[in-house]
DNA sequence: TGATAACCGAGACGGTACGTCCTGTCTTGAG
DNA sequence: CTCAAGACAGGACGTACCGTCTCGGTTATCA
């Protein structure tokens, strides 16, 4: 049951990690998940095989690890030092602005082009493996869901948005249209379809007149 | 441009291509995609590997059809006859109960074990392959789409829908959150949930009192 | 325990049979026999591939019926016409001129490039496979060596030969040591190695005087 | 110029070298040279095919050092010692003698049903491919065929060989005969034979009464 | 003068092996 | 101990041929 042998963390080589989400990243980018290999992302690391199936199960986990230091990097940068977290949804008070203020930004960074393929072959490896969806949900969606729901709360006190509405359902009706487009590619992702949905839901969720 | 040598599809033995898709299917949804292999297919559906070369460009092309050809076989049961198609979306007058039908109908899809393994494996390659995702959309999904397209027209004309709304947003604001919480298994997936989908996307698309 | 189907050999298409015995010459020399594929042949020739099953058991047997003809072709030529066989050894009275000028003839012939393809070919497929070996003698080499043994019988009779020689020990004393040259390689086949051959040879087989 | 990439012999397992000379030759023994493949091979070592393909170019290469092994150890245990290589030709001061005995040897070795199929097998392969041939030569033969030279040397300055003669030559008319009995089946290879071809080899070699 | 049987070209088929690539484990030597 | 390097057993890849089979389309006897 004992996995074996658990590696000391403490040793651990923060160049060869740093070296390994660069490669991952890099390799998903240029070639695409499918033929990025753990082997490729070694060699270009200059780095040995054992070191990445020392610290990470699987390549999609490597993927992950690295998107998430990508991430938190992005943020650092936006934000004001490494203390602070994602900045959240801002509450002008008009809660339909707000909302596609936001929506823009994941629209644009839907579209980002450096982030395109670790983002879809992490939700695409989520999709079919449950186990790593779980992760990829918890780790890295969830946290921008609850702004989300932080935001929409404040609507309902501030009476914009009916009491009996489920928030988690509320921001799924904003959300789910934009990743139905962004995964499926049926449509392009534009500024004005992130409005749109905005104006859309926004009706089913006020107040009734 | 061409692709070396077009076999003669004249020639080409049914009985093969049916054994394909089945071994196809049932290694998909005993094994994973990940774990099927283009040699387990052909070993199971006791095929020479050059027989499904020779048809299909990749384990996901053989995929696809086998899964058309599962959904082509499941509507003929279902419809009169081999002429016919999609049974479409009912009209009787009540726009909610209607695309709640639908909607809960969807949903059980989704949640059927026998087709959740093809179509996730189908999905997340699409996200991935924007050649073959195109390919999944065109096939399976605009078809799909296109019926909610036509009711919800008729809805317009019948006043239950706004004339200005987009029937391609609309349907993106019922399809999308379904599918989003089908892809990421951020929660359950039920009757209940459909429902709720169906109330609020009508409250914007319905026209203002 | 039946032959499957005999095929009817009065309706063979000799047009068929001469373009496969090109083909299979052809492709022997321009890529050597173990990357001539029947397929190849086939194709070279114009030809189904069950035109050439129909009527051979193997690649080698093709290529052996080819150099057959080859050289029967090759004989036709040289000799006054379709009725004559081999020219046989000349019996000028001096036996040591006669085996020299035959033993330079077969150098010459072992160093025709046009030749050395197939014949190494057969060659070595009759040093594994005892069938075909046997069959390559029996065809090719035999009626040869026949020739070497008549004129050596006629020496025995000049008394030019010990009555107590095996003709067939003495032709291989001949023949022996150039093909081992032309086999293995080691050494340069030449005329002069052919006289110093029927040298030698000679001194172990004319009466002690 | 370089091969890709040189392979670290120091990190050779010997094992898995042993295993494969081992399965080649039963193999080759077994089933033929033909019908042995390196997935057989690698299969019947418990090896992986990349561990063949990393050390030798071809199937007839690793057949020539599991060949090469095998004649290596057999020289040990005949011999005193590990440092010690083939026995060499005696010299009794019989020359005839001495042939015969070795002759007689080299006989019974080919017939040796153990060692027939390997060597059939790489002396067929070297008919064809001429680096290969190249290489069974000087590595196998041309050792066994000094050893000749070495004693008609001594003979020649003995007086049993005239000294005009060329040992090369003289050692091929011994041989020659031999190998052309052998490679082509004409008629069996006997102890009777190889006293023979000394017999009247020796007479077109030694001295003129 | 058709029928009807073969050979023929073509090439799809079930298979086997190829030689390559990658996986995940293990070993070696340097730091 | 970690690390770079890379050999190892294993297994899938996509390709090339094998030898068999089936398909029209010519021939070339026989009824």
């Amino acid at each position: 049951m004992a996995p074996t042998k658990a590696p000391d963390s403490s040793r651990r080589s923060d160049r060869s990690r740093r070296a390994i989400h660069d490669a991952a990243l890099a390799l998903v980018t240029e070639v695409g998940y499918r033929r990025t290999t753990i082997e490729g992302i070694a060699a270009r690391a200059g780095v040995g095989k054992q070191t990445i199936y020392r610290w990470w199960p699987s390549k999609a986990a490597v993927l992950m690890d690295a998107f998430l230091d990508l991430a938190g990097r992005a943020a650092e940068e936006v934000g004001a030092g490494p203390g602070e977290t994602a900045p959240g949804i801002p509450d002008t008070g008009d809660l339909v602005a707000d909302l596609k203020l936001v929506l823009r930004a994941t629209v644009d960074e839907l579209n980002d082009p450096t982030l395109e393929a670790p983002t879809r072959a992490l939700t695409a490896e989520g999709v079919v493996d449950a186990k790593l969806g779980a992760e990829f949900v918890h780790k890295l969606l969830d946290p921008q869901l609850a702004l989300y729901v932080t935001r929409l709360r404040a609507a309902q006190e501030a009476g914009d948005v009916r009491a009996d509405v489920d928030p988690r359902i509320a921001l799924e009706l904003l959300i789910g249209p934009l990743m139905h487009r962004w995964l499926l590619r049926t449509l392009p992702l534009t500024h004005a379809y992130a409005d749109e949905i905005v104006d859309y839901a926004i009706g089913g969720l006020a107040p009734r007149t």
